[in-house]
RNA sequence: GCCACGGUGGUGUAACGGUAGCACGGGGGCCUGUGGAGCCCUUAGCCCGAGUUCGAGUCUCGGCUGUGGCCCCA
């Protein structure tokens, strides 16, 4: 044990895992590049009062503040973005992305961490829900560059979700949708006793909630879904019908599921919201929705959905893939020769090649101890290569090797390594 | 914030309450220009602090931290 580690809840990200990371993140700026995404960042950390504004009481004591509480570290991606939004102009539709640390100070466990990376595409200045389909194709298409299929987007709607509530227990309703969340979670029995326990004990609300967990389960179907929300929201139905149909045009093949239970944390969002899943018994692996009233907190307000990937729960699902060992050593057998060892080492470097040289002065075998461990091949420098004006070239893998000009040497590599 | 179980070199492990060992890894050598094997040398550890004891890695308590669960969330 070392007399000093990270702390609690954060991690050291050492080569090879370090490695996987970046290629993750590289894959989704891909994407959300391809999709018109612009890259933006703000501070790590924010003043204390723009990150309380708007946050539950859960995640409000788990901000970390610093300077006396004046100052604290973001907390998400989402806040910091509406604070810039609304106080600068940008030619609307604006589209970010951003991949950047958070904060919580939260007990650590499976999956979480007090310092965790977030992917997030946000639409700013756009009421309509092609921004919502926009996001939910973009971000699914982010999810299969990383190598995961079947991805399922599950759909809901915050005002639809908020006016079920109301019918069932006027004036609970965040108690209530809290309890719809775990739906699946726990028994049917126990979501009744928990339905009584925040004040459905009457048999009138009881038989209200029975029916409405009842009718989720018999409308199977996308469209007896659709039907069940007409009847409670129709402005919300009609939103969730847009984007499904829209999203499909997306030629990915998109499953979307409508889940009526679907609530989602934070409590920003106003209408859609969406997550994404990639299967039973995995938690989410991103999340979003629509948040129009968050930017009015800091200035100009304006219409806002977003999606953020969720990268350590992606990564942790991702198979551990070993660094592939590529590139060159330039070996070096003696101290007269490591001029000669640098300007071949800088020619494969200006080839794109990868390319190592012995810092250590150490022997020929150890150097190629070395570079067996992280390299494909061996170019030694000595008396004979550096007179000759060439290199001896030596593929690792087949022990061939051969002696060679700088410029057929180089040839040959990117032709193994293409 | 709560609960359960853990914590021995960098990693993985062993040691009845009695001298902390082993393997892998790192560095060097056997081998002064050719790797993956073998052998040798070397490096490096009981999470922290109290208590019990002649004596604590081992028992007790507290803290820190890790893993998993609850809550909540990504």
């Amino acid at each position: 044990m070392a007399e000093y580690s990270a702390p609690k809840g954060m991690r050291d990200f050492l080569p090879d895992e370090m490695d996987r990371r970046e290629r993750a993140i590289e894959a989704i700026k891909k994407i959300y590049r391809k999709y018109g995404f612009v890259p933006m960042d703000t501070p790590a950390m924010e003043m204390a009062e723009v990150l309380e504004k708007k946050c539950g009481e859960e995640i409000r004591g788990q901000i970390f503040r610093i300077d006396d509480g004046k100052h604290a570290l973001r907390f998400d991606l989402t806040v910091p973005l509406s604070r810039v939004v609304s106080s600068n102009t940008f030619r609307k539709p604006f589209k970010r992305y951003c991949i950047g640390p958070v904060w919580r100070r939260e007990e650590p466990q499976k999956g979480r961490f007090r310092e965790f990376y977030q992917a997030d595409a946000d639409i700013i200045g756009s009421s309509s829900m092609r921004a919502e389909a926009e996001l939910i194709a973009c971000a699914h298409e982010a999810i299969s560059a990383l190598g995961f299929c079947g991805a399922t987007v599950l759909l809901n709607d915050r005002r639809l979700a908020f006016k079920i509530a109301q019918s069932m227990l006027p004036g609970k309703e965040s108690s209530l949708l809290r309890l719809l969340d775990k739906r699946g979670k726990i028994s049917r029995q126990q979501m009744i006793e928990e339905f009584a326990k925040i004040g459905g004990a009457d048999p009138k609300s009881q038989e209200m909630f029975i029916d409405f967990l009842g009718s989720m389960e018999k409308s199977a179907t996308e469209k007896q879904r659709l039907e069940l929300a007409e009847e409670h929201c129709p402005e919300a139905a009609e939103s969730l019908s847009e984007i499904i149909s829209l999203a499909q045009e997306y030629g990915r093949s998109i499953k979307i599921e409508l889940d009526l239970a679907l609530v989602r944390g934070m409590d920003y969002y106003t209408g859609p919201i969406f997550e994404i899943k990639l299967g039973e018994g995995i938690g989410s692996v991103a999340g979003g929705g629509r948040y129009d009233g968050l930017l009015g907190l800091y200035g100009q307000g304006d219409y806002a959905v977003g999606i953020s990937l969720g990268i350590e729960r992606l990564l942790s699902l991702m198979k551990e893939g070993k660094r592939a060992k590529g590139g060159v050593f330039v070996a070096c057998t003696a101290d007269e020769h490591y001029a000669q060892t640098i300007r071949i080492a800088s020619a494969f470097r200006a080839a794109g090649i990868v390319a190592h040289t012995d810092l250590n002065s150490r022997s020929l075998k150890k150097q190629m101890e070395f570079a067996s461990g992280c390299c494909a091949f061996i170019a030694i420098v000595g008396e004979k290569e550096t007179a000759a004006g060439k290199l001896t070239l030596r593929d690792l893998e087949s022990g061939k090797e051969e002696l060679l000009g700088v410029e057929e040497a180089i040839r040959k590599v990117k032709e193994r390594l293409a």
